[in-house]
DNA sequence: ATGAAAGCGCTAACAT
DNA sequence: ATGTTAGCGCTTTCAT
């Protein structure tokens, strides 16, 4: 890479020349500055990055860490995350905990070295059993601010960007409820998260609001095979005539499960799950699914971040973003 | 964040008997050692990262490029990446080129700057069907490595990692000839990749061996609805007894739309797909799969290229690692 | 209109 | 054993 210096010495002139100059000041001669530029545009000169940054003390770049970049709403969150940071010249680092609270913490540690300017996270799952937010408040009180997602904890304060699981389901039982489902199932492997105890709550009170209807809960392990689980819940409860899925897979399982049991979709059973829209492509028919705004809630988390990072006087109040899912209707539901 | 020279100043001491003392040196006294390291304990001293950067001439980051973090594949691929360069205690800075040229050249010209000291990249869509490598070129001769993986130019001489997608598909074809298959389709979204196209070849040269069966192919455009386009095939060739899918969607269609349309399968019709593991549980049977070990890709890439960049003398020969895959026999084949 | 110098945080060669 | 200094690339204040 070329440098300022090396400008200079081939122009015969002083580096702060050269900077004013490319910098368009008005203290620099219109001959000076053709010349800089012209010589400046043939070495495809660009301003060092990291130099810029140690002057300034900010780098630009947004920590993002996530628990798992397979999963597809995660990845989606960070879709966004990146489209928005892009606009405001921010890149973004990007860290996976892997669910692990160890990694998580030597995530943040590794970044909190003058690496980035802020944090968008979402809470590994060991870190959301343990309750551990120790080292989210250290990050916050280095002055290096936390947007968190989804996954959050309620007791750091920071930004937030979250879902509205219990409304999501709540509605969503209801609407098979209108259908005239007598036998509502709510299927989730998300257990041991913040949203999944939502998801669930959002089920169950919408089901004892009726009288025809008994909550019915399949809680799926990670390490469980989810496929038998699913074929042997349903040939354990017969009567099932809906499902509320708190994650993508079970949804598709539950219909393809549905289907291999000589079923009707939505005939003799309605299935509504969480997904995206290409998921939702997965099964014959369609699956009805609860939108989460992926991409919206990323964008949203740097919104907020970047927002605070440019606030100079550093005091907004703390924000917390409700997205609101949206139930799409498909061919899984009447 | 503290810096040497606050530590310095409440000790009374120089910055660089604080640095040393830090950093072990032989010159410095037990005790003084001792002062030192209590006080960056205490205060929780780290040294700065964009300072280190600028003072060694790099930065530990590796710019990653990917062309669609939606994408099951190069997702498990940016997975692997993250989880070697931590290991060697790199970052990575994540752009996505949304599969346009023209994001894939911001990207690299925004990064090219002192931000990352290499690329590890896939090439986005629209640079591979208008074969324009010349940004790459550029960021190689401004002394930035590059690795390439999957999609890949053939015409830029730096270190790749792809895999062996014509024998995939040759093998693949070939291990439903010897189920007896007739009538085996080739089903395609990629069309326009370099990997879509040898995806093809090996499907076609497998067929044209024998002398029972035609090439069949279906290939459908983004903007297609994915399932019609598969019922509609299906119901046109009523034949089909075998289906290689170069991508995870048609695979995971096909059946689907088999089972919906009254065939068994395996027994009247075998599948073959590009899928994950999870994917491989959206179907009842269960996706017989051709797996492309996407983490180990993006393993091997990050250690090519933190080899080059760890690799003082700087003329190492460039390689081209072939990651083969594996035909994962589950229940949608005989 | 141009240049010199300081300083961001750090390391390391070179004094003392 | 400790300190001084220079320098990484850049911006900016303060001379000239």
């Amino acid at each position: 890479m070329v440098t300022l210096k090396q400008l200079a010495k081939e122009l015969n002139v002083s580096i702060s020349t050269v900077s004013k100059a490319l910098n368009n000041s008005e203290e620099i001669g219109e001959e000076t500055v053709k010349r800089v530029k012209e010589l400046a545009e043939l070495y495809n000169y660009k301003p060092n990055k990291v130099a810029l940054s140690l002057k300034q003390n900010k780098t630009k770049t947004i920590g993002v860490i996530i628990p798992d970049i397979l999963n597809h709403f995660l990845a989606k969150v960070l879709f966004g995350i990146e489209r928005e940071a892009v606009k405001y010249g921010y890149n973004i680092i990007t860290c996976i905990s892997n669910e692990s609270l160890e990694q998580e913490k030597e995530s943040l540690r590794l970044l909190a070295n003058g690496s980035v300017d802020g944090f968008i996270l979402s809470i590994a799952e060991e870190t959301q059993v343990k309750n551990e937010i120790d080292h989210f408040k250290k990050a916050i009180s280095q002055g290096l601010p936390i947007v968190m997602f989804d996954r959050v904890a309620h007791d750091v304060l920071c930004d937030k960007v979250i879902v509205d699981d219990f409304d999501a389901t709540y509605n969503a039982t209801q609407s098979l409820l209108v259908e005239k489902r007598k036998n509502i199932a709510f299927i989730s492997t998300l257990d041991s998260l913040s949203v999944g105890k939502l998801r669930e709550r959002g089920y169950r009170k919408a089901v004892l609001e009726t009288n025809v209807c008994e909550p019915l809960v399949l809680k799926i392990k990670k390490k469980d095979d989810q496929q038998k689980k699913i074929m042997s819940f349903f040939k354990k409860n017969t009567t099932i005539d809906g499902v509320v899925a708190a994650d993508s897979a079970s949804g598709i399982i539950a219909i393809n499960t549905a289907v291999n049991l000589g079923m009707k979709v939505p005939k003799n059973i309605s299935v509504i799950g969480f997904a995206s829209k290409s998921d939702s492509y997965h099964t014959i028919p369609k699956l009805t699914t609860i939108r989460q705004h992926a991409k919206e809630i990323g964008e949203s988390a740097a919104q907020l971040l970047i927002n605070r990072l440019q606030n100079k006087s550093g005091d907004i109040d703390i924000k917390t973003k409700i997205v609101k899912t949206t139930l799409i209707k498909s061919k899984s539901t009447l």
